[in-house]
RNA sequence: GGAGCCUUAGCUCAGUUGGUAGAGCGUUUGAUUUACAUUCAAAAUGUCACAGGUUCGAGCCCUGUAGGCUCCACCA
């Protein structure tokens, strides 16, 4: 605990109870929360209840309901997975460290999408590594926010009418630890809700002890080192948050403004220049007038004395390449005091400077008549002088770049200010040479580029702050003048190093935010100290943030570590984009367009909203949010539910259960007694488990998702479920049994690899089916899907002639379902339904396909709705599939003959077999015409041109039964 | 001023070694003694922004153009 009664991991300790009582059941908002503490003061941490139930609640047992409730299955599992320890990894030697660390978000605000999306993606990488059998850690934190950790602060003591003024520095930081004791276990609550299996036990936040000792003892080496320096240069000044600004921080905005023209008179009364501003009121601070070297009309002019109006100063006209020729009137007035260029230019030169502003950006005593005036006001009034005496000539409209505070968005303004920086130069060679040689590497590799270029042109880096919430400066100045820093608590240190004088005072400012975030990835380890974690879990695998904080992070972590600990903090940078609200804007408060990931969850389901952000977007680009898409999430994690629910329980079948009670590891029947279906959504499911494998090894995690979604929903559900339903109510109790164990066996792989991405209905469905024992309490050793295996991809096909017989099958299925469908709605009012409803007979000519067909004939009846017995499979067609009023179809090289036609037209069957007809004719020209090309033959790979050789084979075929069926018509 | 991204079905988006395009939502038609109506079946809708080029073959690679978005940058 430190000074300020904060102590982190107590105060998570007590989460669990918080979850119960309160954030599982409903989720606050921040602004409900806020209510609720209307009347308290600020400090309390009465949210955070007592635990009082036990850290596992274990599932209920028994039957399942028929419809899926995310809010009882999602509030159940988080407490029990953690107090398992799964998400707690041992630095086990005999396991490879997988580590993330998570960006920690700022305790400020509630969570927005972009925490969910990036919580997901890590989530998500982190449980498929932790099944894979990595020592998996998801390191969480929390960052203190530095000037918008102040701003929030300052906000709640506004309540009470107070300014940290008013209250001083220490009684401000006594607020502020104050407001990170309360919200800081609220966040870590919602971070639970969103399944995000981080390892609270390690969580660390940005102002802790160890952290902020790292923060100092990295000052002091750069310090040491040279690299950090102090110097009075022109920086970015906030006169609301009253505090310098890095270049980063700088929002640039297009401002329509004007450009005036002003006559500055020789001095010598021999003519005037013309100078054109967008800031008129700084000419107060004019150190000199500038034209290009080579500027044809100002050529007699350089090196004269011009008179400044209001003034009556005399400045040098001078000649600087920089000035533009083209813009303006080629002559430029210089205030190296309040204009980043002009400060150049004043150097190169040895122009003086004069600062015309206080803090707060009204004018100073430098400013004469006009000292007190806002920016303004100071416009207005010098314009109105100059237009007095005739020397204002020109008002243009012209629009311009104008400086905003990023937080809080007021207008900047540049001025000359003492203030700490790095040196960054010989911190960026390292880490540009660490992407260039590939020891860290960007997802999307675009990114690079971005990085590279941003690196290549950077510029020190402004650290101080005139802020109290932050690290201080470890810095203290003695009365006799010595400068040093130092590591220690600042409270132990008492004297100079040098002199030995008590007499120290320490820098006042606290430094930039992003100056601890750029050690995170080895603070939170344990790092100045060589810890076991650092040792074992450092350097870390990926960061994965949003791109919008490529530079004021990333690229800064690359730097420390590099500088600090000689290796590179991550070896990959995922970088995901924003998300966006329906129509693409950019959700913000005043836009009033947020989503509230919570409230998503709560209404949709926590896995849902995994699931939409993981697939809805490719890496790098931005994303729309769509509620239909999470709507369409959260019917899949009922179909998954209806489909566990179906295998389980449903259908009568004692078998299943007992079976699905016999074994926790799900084994397939041996191979001999495998159906065709079988083997087909064997294969299937090996085939999955490689892409899926395949497409996360290359982070692309929404193209795995969605292949899991079809496999499931598809494959699984839709074709081999509904052909399980023969042998499920059949009276063979082996092929049920058989059958039963094929359903569990590609169900509980589904669920693993789906696990990452929707872990609360995987966790749930995966104990049901593997024979949870109803109504009692999991034991404290069960196993958890999250530490299941990860499946282990085979070499596809797994097996190929079971997905080409079974494609035959699905083909014709489908081509029985269309006829059948067309007919219908082709059919007479009165007979649709009848015909809709009735089971029809069907006459196949099969080919060579007949043996496979006749066997396969219980699920041809089932799923295109045929008349069992009026099944007939031969070779060529049955006598009883040429009688007149047959609809004939063509698969490949299985024609079937339907009783539909007797309803139809027979003159649109002929015209559509003739159309299909002519549609094979053209594919075997074109197939024909690209294997007669020669620069086709010797050049494309031996497998596409089988391809086509089994695209032609097929197409010939379906033509000559093509033309079967229409000689035979007539 | 530099750089990047995007443009594919009515809407939102996938489409990764170049082999004539897919999903969800929406629309239309049909099914209700069904594991799931949060369901199932079927259908319709595409000059893959435009113009060139490379290639036997281009949504995919190259060049240019147009529109949209973003980042970087000291034209006052």
């Amino acid at each position: 605990m430190n000074r300020y009664g904060f102590d982190m991991q107590a105060l998570l300790a007590q989460r669990g109870a918080t979850l119960r009582s309160s954030l599982a059941a409903r989720l606050y908002t921040w602004d409900e929360i806020a209510e609720q503490d209307e009347e308290e003061s600020i400090g309390m941490t009465e949210m955070i209840e007592p635990a009082a139930a036990p850290a596992a609640t274990p599932p209920p047992g028994g039957e399942m309901a028929k419809a899926y409730s995310h809010a009882e299955v999602e509030s159940r599992w988080y407490d029990w997975w953690e107090a398992q320890g799964y998400f707690r990894p041992e630095r086990d030697p005999a396991k490879t460290a997988f580590t993330i660390i998570m960006p920690p978000p700022n305790v400020t605000g509630e969570l927005h999408l972009g925490h969910a999306l990036t919580t997901t993606i890590e989530d998500i990488m982190i449980r498929w590594k932790r099944m894979q059998g990595y020592s998996a850690l998801f390191l969480p934190g929390f960052d203190h926010a530095g000037i918008a950790g102040q701003y929030v602060v300052e906000k709640e003591l506004a309540r009470s009418d107070l300014t940290r003024h008013d209250i001083g520095r220490e009684q401000f930081l006594e607020h502020a630890w104050a407001w990170m004791r309360k919200y800081i276990p609220i966040i870590s609550n919602q971070f639970r809700r969103l399944g995000a299996s981080c390892d609270w036990s390690r969580a660390r936040f940005t102002m802790d002890a160890g952290p902020a000792r790292a923060v100092r003892t990295v000052f002091k080496h750069l310090y040491d080192k040279g690299l950090i320096y102090q110097g009075e240069r022109i920086i970015n000044w906030c006169p609301r948050c009253m505090t310098s600004l890095s270049d980063l921080e700088v929002e640039s905005e297009e401002t329509p403004g004007s450009l005036w023209t002003l006559r500055y008179p020789l001095a010598d009364g021999s003519g005037s220049i013309l100078v054109a501003t967008t800031r008129p009121e700084t000419m107060l601070g004019d150190t000199a007038v500038a034209v290009h070297p080579d500027d044809p009309r100002w050529q007699g002019m350089i090196g004269k004395q011009a008179t400044l109006p209001l003034t009556g100063r005399t400045v040098p006209i001078i000649a600087d390449a920089a000035i533009e020729q083209g813009f303006g009137t080629g002559a430029v007035k210089i205030t190296p005091g309040h204009d980043p260029l002009d400060f150049e230019i004043g150097r190169r030169h040895g122009l003086p400077a004069i600062n015309l502003m206080n803090t707060d950006s009204t004018l100073n005593a430098n400013a004469g008549t006009y000292a007190g005036l806002k920016p303004s006001a100071a416009r207005a009034a010098v314009l109105e002088a100059l237009a007095a005496q005739g020397l204002l000539i020109k008002t243009e409209p012209h629009t311009h770049v104008v400086p905003h505070c990023e937080r809080c968005n007021t207008i900047l303004e540049p001025l000359i200010s003492k203030q700490w920086f790095v040196r960054i130069q010989p911190l960026a060679d390292p880490a540009i040479a660490a992407a260039q040689d590939g020891r860290v590497g960007f997802v999307p590799d675009r990114f690079s580029k971005v990085y590279m270029h941003w690196m290549s042109n950077i510029r020190d880096w402004n650290i101080s702050r005139q802020l109290w919430w932050g690290h201080r400066i470890p810095v203290w100045t003695c009365a006799n003048g010595h400068e040093f820093a130092g590591a220690d608590e600042p409270e132990t240190v008492t004297a100079c190093p040098t002199c030995g004088t008590a007499e120290i005072r320490q820098d006042p400012d606290v430094l930039d935010t992003w100056f601890s975030s750029g050690l995170w990835p080895f603070t939170t380890l344990g790092w100045p100290d060589q810890t076991p974690d650092f040792d074992y879990f450092y350097p870390t695998q990926v960061m994965e943030t949003g791109y919008d904080i490529l530079f004021f992070w990333v690229a800064r972590m690359l730097m420390q570590g590099l500088e600090n600990t000689g290796q590179v903090p991550f070896s990959t940078v995922y970088l995901h984009g924003l998300v966006r609200d329906e129509t693409g804007r950019k959700m913000s408060k005043s836009l009033g367009n947020t989503v509230n990931p919570l409230q998503a969850a709560d209404r949709y389901g926590t896995d849902a909203l995994r699931f939409n952000l993981a697939t809805g977007s490719t890496p790098g680009n931005d994303m729309k949010f769509s509620e239909s898409r999470l709507e369409g999430m959260q019917r899949f994690a009922n179909k998954l539910w209806n489909a566990t629910r179906f295998i389980v329980f449903e259908s009568g079948s004692a078998t299943r259960r007992v079976s699905a009670e016999a074994s926790r590891t799900p084994a397939l029947p041996p191979a001999e007694r495998l159906t065709l279906a079988d083997r087909w959504i064997i294969s299937r499911q090996h085939a999955l488990a490689g892409d899926v494998q395949r497409l996360m090894e290359d982070y692309n995690f929404g193209e795995a998702g969605r292949l899991i979604y079809d496999f499931m929903w598809g494959e699984f559900c839709d074709w081999y479920l509904e052909c399980a339903k023969g042998p499920l109510n059949g009276s063979d109790a082996q092929a049920t049994a058989d059958t039963v164990a094929v359903l569990r066996w590609t169900l509980e792989r589904g669920l693993r690899l789906l696990h990452p991405f929707m872990p609360f209905v995987t966790e749930e469905l995966w104990q049901n089916l593997l024979g949870r024992p109803a109504d009692a309490d999991l034991p404290a050793n069960a196993q958890s899907i999250c530490v299941a295996a990860w499946p282990r991809p085979v070499d596809a096909p797994y097996d190929a002639a079971a997905e080409r017989e079974f494609g035959l099958l699905m083909a014709i299925i489908t081509a029985i379902r269309n006829a059948r469908a067309e007919a219908i709605k082709d059919a007479p009012e009165g007979q649709k339904a009848d015909l809709a409803r009735k089971r029809i007979p069907a006459y196949l000519a099969a080919g060579e396909s007949v043996a496979l067909l006749q066997g396969q004939t219980a699920i041809l009846a089932r799923l295109a709705g045929l008349e069992p017995g009026g099944l007939e499979i031969a070779a060529a067609l049955p006598a009883a599939g040429s009688a007149p009023g047959m609809t004939t179809l063509v698969v490949e090289d299985v024609a079937v003959a339907l009783p539909l036609s007797a309803l139809v037209d027979r003159d649109a069957v002929r015209n559509r077999l003739a159309s299909e007809a002519t549609q094979a004719g053209d594919e075997i020209a074109r197939v024909e015409a690209m294997l007669a090309n020669e620069a086709f033959m010797s050049k494309a790979r031996p497998a596409v041109v089988a391809a086509q050789h089994t695209k032609l084979a097929a197409a010939r075929d379906r033509l000559a039964a093509l033309q079967a069926r229409l000689a035979s018509l007539d």
